[in-house]
DNA sequence: CTACTTTAGTTGTATATGCAACTAATATAA
DNA sequence: TTATATTAGTTGCATATACAACTAAAGTAG
């Protein structure tokens, strides 16, 4: 429970690397197949998967994202042709969110690619190990909140 | 080595969460004792603490960015007179950058907040589990590389 | 029913990020 | 020495992020 040795040692920075380094594989990933979606759109289109017809507070609460974010990022979506607007008929303040066509095939695709970046991340590494840093990484989020 | 049962039990999905959150708690503590810096801008200020005189690539390499992120960083940091830019005389293509009084007075106060941040991060964690974190972690970013 | 509060979403403003293309300066090869 | 290649930095462009302030709609208290 000391300062770490270095950042190199330092949980905190590893994680902060890791994910730098996660959405540029990613990225790449995503431009190598001509996916034309970026890392967060990508992570809407997930969500959208299993949750296709949420609004907007919703898909922030989800990717832990201020709603001026969702807003934004949603706008070029629509304007890319992945996603629709519907104004809620329960609810007119709120727009539910919808997959088009394009953004089922293209998100099919992205996942198909990020499964497999999955894989090779976590090759070698035991599932007992993983469950630990999972753990691990809970823990201090928790702390944290 | 299967995929996970859940994104809340996935270790790059956690990783992502983690950065978030304390990126988050780094800019409430900044803001709530009136340090005028971004996280950003802080890790600038932590890495010129042991290399102050660096010249901008260099700081792109440490922090794994983008020269083009660096020079808006630099200049938005120049701007608010935490550091200067100061062309070497070696080689005139470089900038140096060199922390002002200013500079060096919020960056002491800014690693006190967050030597702060990350003892409270990993309370009521051992040193031997934060050691195996850091193992994993780093293996996961070299799987990815 | 009216007034106050809460909620969903948008817009203004500012910062961070990276790719592509560029300038200027240095290094290297012919 | 001159031509070419490399390197440091900047600018154009597009996206992501969030705080503050705002509109509009829905909920609630009197």
């Amino acid at each position: 429970m000391s300062s770490p040795r270095s950042l190199e040692s330092n949980v905190l920075f590893l994680s902060g690397e890791l994910t730098h380094v996660l959405h540029r594989a990613l990225t790449s990933a995503f431009k190598k197949n001509r996916i034309a979606v970026t890392v967060e759109q990508f992570s809407i289109l997930a969500l959208l998967f299993y949750r296709d017809g949420i609004n907007q507070q919703e898909i922030g609460a989800n990717l832990n994202r201020n709603k001026t974010t969702i807003t934004r990022v949603i706008s070029i979506m629509e304007r890319n042709k992945l996603i629709v607007r519907v104004t809620d008929k329960d609810d007119s303040r709120g727009n539910l969110i919808f997959l088009t066509p394009k953004g089922k095939a293209i998100q099919k695709r992205a996942i198909e690619h990020s499964g497999a970046l999955y894989m090779k991340a976590i090759s070698g590494i035991a599932n007992t190990e993983l469950a630990q840093g999972a753990s691990l990484l809970t823990r201090i989020i928790q702390n944290l909140k």
